[in-house]
DNA sequence: TTTCTGTTATAGTTTTTATCTATATAGAAG
DNA sequence: CTTCTATATAGATAAAAACTATAACAGAAA
């Protein structure tokens, strides 16, 4: 079997014409390359050189078969080469997953900042349900995700991020934002508007309306955050929107009231999780790290970073 | 240094996703697998796979490297590929250099047969003046030359291959063929166009008219046999031009008579010659005996194959 | 829990092969 | 004819790639 060894020996020869100063350009012994270039010729089938004591040089098919070789060898060296780039962990993409009702609301705020940091980082983003968002991390369809907590699956390393609230919005008219808060008794009895059950945030309002005495309204149900938005401003009914979402995309605050709901444990977290045996689970710690600091310095006001508690 | 084994096995490993499966495809034992891939890591730097228990799969950074691994891989394939196709010596490209006063006479005779016989080799052919084409031969410019006897160089093997006569040629109006032929003697004197002296047939021209007295007109000489033609056409002398040329170019025998002249030695011996060492010998040989057969079927007025006598 | 099973990693050995040195061989040059 | 230079061959050595045996370990099953 012809090794690349054999076949750079080929160019060299071809290139210097002689066996004997090839030899000398790679630093090996005559007599290693004239049985090297032996080998080679026999499992190719083919008498590469015509060897005369002035000079060696190409029969017709070597000459024919050199640009092949080249190629062969060409290839070769962008590998190394790309291998070389890739070599610092941070410069490859990572397939990260996020859910549909955090991604496209936090990732604008915190890419800037990672390709500042890890500037040939690339990231390749997709949306899905967080629970399949888990299965595709354990399974190695995603390199990491962005998942909210509690998590399913325990064989997943977790670093928890941040905390972000889901605020009550009501249309103005509704006339409910007394003083911009609410406390968590007078949720009893009122309609709430969530999304399909297909999303995490629909269990999630489901656990608040439950433990508050609210009551979820499942005869309309919104696909998206921002349906479901439109739905309060049409004076369907209230909702419970999360932070960033309202940060991010409430535009015009005289449609609507944001009443924030005081004593109860009204949010979601949000945690990074990705397999423990990634052999880059310290990049993954580092954007972890990043995620939080840029919450913390650019967004303190919506959410808590979590710095100290583990997975 | 990564080999080709080493990058093969890498992409067994991510297409299995299991190095015992690998393994076994690639009928090695596993442990061996297991340490050239580390030691393919190593050499690249990168840690290429995430191994677990369930499977292993590619890390970021191995899964950008795969498709370039594969273009190696498929690089390399399609050399063995050609090197297959080449193994038949007579599938490559020869480099053919031919005498401008022969090769346009001579191979569109040929080379269909060639062809027939040979069919998957091709010919590079190029003109040149026969001394240019020894010292090619022997530079390694070109594979194979026919060139007019007799030889500067000794060291080059020398296939005769046919004698091909020189006919005077006259304008009709000159009234020089009488019978279509003369005797020797009758050329003393006579004033003879030729070509200039790059070419090989003027010291042929020349030698034949130092025998037999003839006078070689340096005031005029042509630079190809076809302008020499015009000038004997335009009646500014007679010539001495191949046989080969006068049956393949001279379509109007009422312009000009040929005249055949008797009893001297006026023709010129034709070979095909090549280097000693060539890998290909036994090629040229088989194509110098195709060429002999061919001219001996269809050229034996014209020319005389010469099958016997060795260089 | 413990055991069993399947997978990868490590250790030690053997075989293969790539490489070296020394030398033979043969054109080319003097 | 000798000397020089290039390639080929022989034999020895070193490197590496392969194997077997076994350890380590996670996940599944008992």
């Amino acid at each position: 079997m012809a090794t690349l060894k054999q076949i750079q020996y080929f160019q060299t020869v071809a290139e210097t014409q002689s066996i004997r100063r090839a030899a000398d350009r790679l630093a090996i012994a005559q007599p290693t390359l004239s049985t090297q270039l032996a080998a080679l010729e026999k499992s190719l089938g083919i008498t590469l050189f015509e060897r005369t004591r002035r000079l060696t040089q190409l029969t017709p098919a070597g000459r024919q078969l050199l640009p092949a070789v080249k190629q062969v060898i060409a290839q070769w060296h962008e590998m190394r080469e790309l291998a070389h780039t890739l070599s610092d962990t941070a410069a490859s993409t990572h397939r990260l997953g996020v859910p549909p009702t955090l991604g496209p609301y936090l990732l604008p705020n915190i890419v800037p900042s990672i390709h500042q940091q890890f500037d040939r980082l690339k990231l390749y983003v997709r949306e899905e349900p967080p629970s399949q968002l888990e299965t595709g991390v354990v399974e190695g369809r995603y390199d990491l995700a962005l998942v909210p907590l509690p998590l399913r699956s325990d064989n997943l390393t977790v670093d928890v991020l941040f905390r972000e609230p889901l605020m009550l919005v009501a249309a103005r008219e509704a006339g409910l934002a007394q003083n911009g808060a609410l406390r968590e008794q007078e949720l009893a009895g009122m309609s709430i508007l969530g999304l399909d059950e297909r999303h995490q945030l629909h269990r999630e309002v489901q656990q608040i309306c439950e433990r508050t005495g609210a009551v979820l309204n499942r005869d309309y149900e919104g696909t998206s955050l921002d349906t479901l938005r439109q739905m309060v401003v049409m004076g369907m009914g209230v909702a419970f929107l999360p932070a960033l979402y309202i940060r991010s995309e409430i535009h015009r605050p005289e449609e609507l009231d944001v009443i924030r709901i005081e004593g109860a444990r009204l949010y979601r977290e949000h945690a990074l999780v990705y397999r423990p045996g990634s052999p880059v689970r310290r990049l993954y710690q580092d954007l972890a790290n990043l995620v939080r600091e840029r919450m913390a310095n650019a967004f303190a006001d919506v959410v808590t970073p979590i710095f100290d508690r583990g997975g």
